[in-house]
RNA sequence: GGGCGAUUAGCUCAGCUGGCUAGAGCAUCUCGUUUACACCGAGAGGGUCGUAGGUUCGAAUCCUACAUCGCCCACCA
């Protein structure tokens, strides 16, 4: 019997130890691999590149981050161990409107104000606090055993890559692709930003549904409405009455019989006392309300559409904070937008043109991150023309040089891209990356000169009473150019994922870069499904736009991690599962194997506590027979086995090898539950059950040192170093510490890591 | 309203291009203190593969309806 070997493979001081190793050894870096390759006279295949997606810096990681770890990093250590020099290129992400609604609640906590704070003051703490949280992310990932580059480590706000980001900008500014425009925007109220679509969510919430009668303003007409209607004008249908200030017509369907000899007249709008026209708009639902509809272009999506269509005025009544304003009756200004409608409705009771009030359920859209609704208001907001983007990634897709896993969200991609609307890239954030713009003399001035075509320059101080002080024009830069003049700097912040969408390039330093010419475009994209959209269509546009070819050629979206109970995890529910507590308890291998069977692509997994224990077990389970190998094996017989020439036409061999190439396929396949399946059944089940067993009864009565000893011996040992090699990806830890545990023993050579599997 | 997906043992799921007497893990039950491991071993029970049709020599697997569930997208006042 050789040195005590513990009963049970202690996961926590163990898993520790062995990451280091493998930190010092440099294989985590595609040179070391090159380099080993190289030294053993092999040959050195192509690079096999993900670029890990980065977690936003703002909290610790969550289970689901730890899945998508598990996954990249077991294709990592198969490529590793197939002769490709392999990068898994870690970063972190800023992750704008997030971490600055997160800071922001940090610093509440703490009784500081935000805007009392100021913007400077803000960004430096905020970066701290990104660091703080980066660095906590990075003991993480480490802990699930991510065999990543961390010398290539990066940060979305790392100079290098907003220099990238910058230059994209430029280029698609001078092409046409990137404009300023004035449109209704989705107006968070609370984080007071402007969203693109996507960023918003739609939920069902209570609100009313007013009839409000709108008078007509002529005699006839109010006496012939009487007669059909009862009331002495048309009645509109809204669920927010205080919108009304900001009316520009109502609009009826052409079809109506009800409203046919009223298109044309006019009502008086009450309240704000202005009259405007009932216009016909074939749109119109004629079911829906009372089939007339008052029509606000500045606060409504659909009415801006209309107001477009019709040429109608656009009065903004509310602004930025979601509080009424422009030219309204005094007592309104100010107001928040719900006080505004409860006010009009009492007044329009009292005048008795309030017909009833409906208590209904309907869908608004709510801000993302704060869930507080959304205030469509007309705006000036940068924009990217996605369209011809899109066209170009669904090509990509259509020739397969992209595939998504699984193949029902390549569908819900493609979709995206056929549906795709302009994208609002400028968020009026205080975190993040600043638009690299400047104004002369000032971005009013710009904007009205782009909305008011034609018109001179002069007339500008006449409108707004401000000077002009320059020529409204544009200048692209970091820095203010240094001539004479007054330059306004541009404030709004990049919307993050346009940082993040260059993400693939931005890290390998950009189109000449030394890493991108070497492992762009990379192979793999490994990240959860809920940020298909957001994240993974913009990396194809811009991929695609600025380096002429696809980032990545297949796109594996592995399943959503949901709470025991089969519920989302989320923090409000404090259902939570902490992953530090799931790898202290069972290991990082357990953890790993339970991803790799019941979180793959398409599924949703529950997490179930009794299954990682399983897992556990069998950890346990390849240490024991481990163990039971090394004790058999009497020191005086050491020098013997490791000479000795292994006749490779045994049976045991033979299936070994063959169970080794099914393994290889599946890894090949990204059929990672297939795998994980089948070297437990083939560890477990045939080498522990069966072939140990049956070992154990041929060499129970041999000598020690005898021929049959060494030969069986070693026929089991090179079982065992097989198993070992081919288990690594899944589970790195204890496959390493037994290999070490060989290497002690002058058994087996270097890091397992690192070697080949053939 | 549009799109996508699911429905197989108590639970979570495998089952790819039709040939299974339908599998795994976990859970359940019985037996076992054999010096690798009780984080173990031997064994057992448990499913008319959502429903109804169709194609086929043959269907969990293909087609069509229906039912139920889930996710995503969407400006219905």
């Amino acid at each position: 019997m050789k040195k005590e070997i513990p009963k049970a493979f202690d996961s926590n001081s163990k898993e520790k130890e062995i990451y280091k190793i493998w930190e010092n050894s440099g294989l985590c870096r595609p040179e070391g691999i090159e380099e080993l390759l190289k030294q053993n006279g092999l040959k050195i295949k192509s690079p096999f590149t993900i670029v890990l997606p980065p977690p936003n810096a703002n909290a610790n990681l969550h289970i689901g981050h730890m899945c998508g770890y598990s996954f990249q990093d077991a294709m990592g250590r198969y490529q590793r161990m197939t002769g490709h020099p392999t990068l898994l290129l870690p970063g972190k992400d800023h992750a704008g409107i997030q971490t600055e609604t997160s800071f922001t609640k940090v610093l509440k906590e703490k009784g500081i104000d935000k805007w009392e704070m100021g913007k400077e003051e803000f960004y430096k703490q905020c970066y701290a606090f990104s660091m703080g949280n980066a660095s906590n992310a990075r003991e993480q990932e480490k802990n699930i055993g991510l065999s990543a580059d961390y010398t290539r480590e990066l940060f979305t706000l790392d100079p290098k890559l907003t220099k990238i980001v910058y230059d994209t900008f430029y280029k698609m500014y001078k092409e046409g692709l990137i404009y300023r425009d004035k449109r209704i925007i989705n107006q968070c109220p609370n984080c007071k930003t402007a969203l693109a679509d996507i960023d918003t969510e739609h939920e069902e919430r209570r609100g009313i549904f007013a009839y409000i009668v709108y008078p007509f303003v002529e005699e006839e007409d109010r006496k012939r409405a009487k007669e059909k209607f009862g009331v002495e004008g048309i009645t509109v249908a809204t669920t927010r009455p205080e919108t009304m200030l900001g009316d520009s017509a109502v609009a009826v369907n052409p079809q109506d019989t009800r409203y046919k000899e009223f298109v044309g007249k006019k009502v008086l709008l009450p309240i704000a006392n202005r009259e405007i026209p009932i216009i016909a708009d074939s749109d119109i639902d004629i079911e829906l309300g009372t089939g007339a509809l008052k029509v606000t272009p500045a606060h409504s999506p659909v009415d801006f559409e209309i107001g477009k269509k019709h040429g109608l005025e656009i009065i903004n009544v509310i602004n930025e904070e979601g509080k009424m304003t422009g030219s309204i009756p005094e007592r309104f200004l100010g107001m928040e937008t719900v006080e505004c409608s409860k006010a009009l409705v009492k007044e329009l009771s009292e005048k008795g043109l309030l017909i009833k009030i409906e208590n209904i359920k309907h869908e608004i859209s709510i801000c993302e991150r704060c869930r507080t609704a959304i205030e469509p208001i007309i705006s000036n907001q940068w924009y990217v023309d996605v369209n011809p983007l899109a066209k170009k990634a669904l090509e990509v897709l259509k020739q397969g040089e992209t595939t998504v896993i699984p193949s029902g969200q390549q569908k819900a991609l493609e979709h995206f891209f056929n549906n795709i609307q302009p994208w609002c890239i400028s968020r009026q954030l205080w975190w993040g990356q600043r638009i690299p713009v400047w104004y002369s003399g000032s971005k009013k001035l710009h904007d009205w000169l782009r909305e008011n075509e034609g018109k001179d320059i002069a007339e500008f101080k006449k409108e707004t009473g401000e000077e002009a002080r320059g020529t409204g024009e544009i200048y692209l830069g970091e820095n203010a150019p240094d001539d004479f003049g007054i330059w306004e700097a541009e404030e709004d912040m990049f919307d993050t994922w346009f940082s993040s969408g260059q993400w693939p390039y931005s890290t390998l330093g950009g189109i000449g870069g030394e890493d991108y010419k070497k492992y762009y475009p990379t192979q793999v994209m490994e990240t959860a499904r809920d940020i298909l959209f957001w994240w993974v269509a913009r990396m194809m546009m811009m991929g695609i736009y600025t380096t002429g070819k696809t980032p990545f050629s297949t796109v594996f979206l592995h399943g959503l991690i949901l709470a025991a109970d089969g519920s989302k995890m989320s923090k409000s529910k404090g259902n939570g599962v902490e992953p530090t507590e799931v790898i202290n308890k069972y290991g990082a291998d357990a953890l790993r194997l339970w991803y790799f069977s019941d979180a793959l692509p398409g599924s949703n997994a529950p997490v179930r506590e009794e299954k990682i224990k399983g897992n556990r077990n069998f950890v346990n389970k390849i240490w024991n027979a481990s163990r039971f190998i090394l004790m058999n094996i009497d020191e005086s017989e050491l020098e013997k086995i490791s000479n000795h020439e292994l006749d490779m036409s045994l049976s045991r061999i033979k299936e070994t090898q063959e169970h080794t190439i099914k393994v290889l396929k599946y890894l090949e396949k990204f059929q990672f539950n297939l795998g994980a399946e089948a070297i437990r059944e083939f560890f477990w089940h045939q080498l522990c059950d069966i072939w140990i067993e049956e070992i154990k009864g041929e060499i129970k009565d041999e000598e020690i040192g005898s021929e049959e000893r060494v030969e069986k011996l070693s026929e089991l040992l090179w079982i065992l170093k097989s198993n070992l090699k081919i288990m690594h990806p899944f589970v790195p830890f204890i496959t390493e510490s037994v290999w070490q545990e060989l290497v002690n023993l002058e058994l087996a050579e270097g890091i397992l890591m690192g070697e080949q599997i053939s």
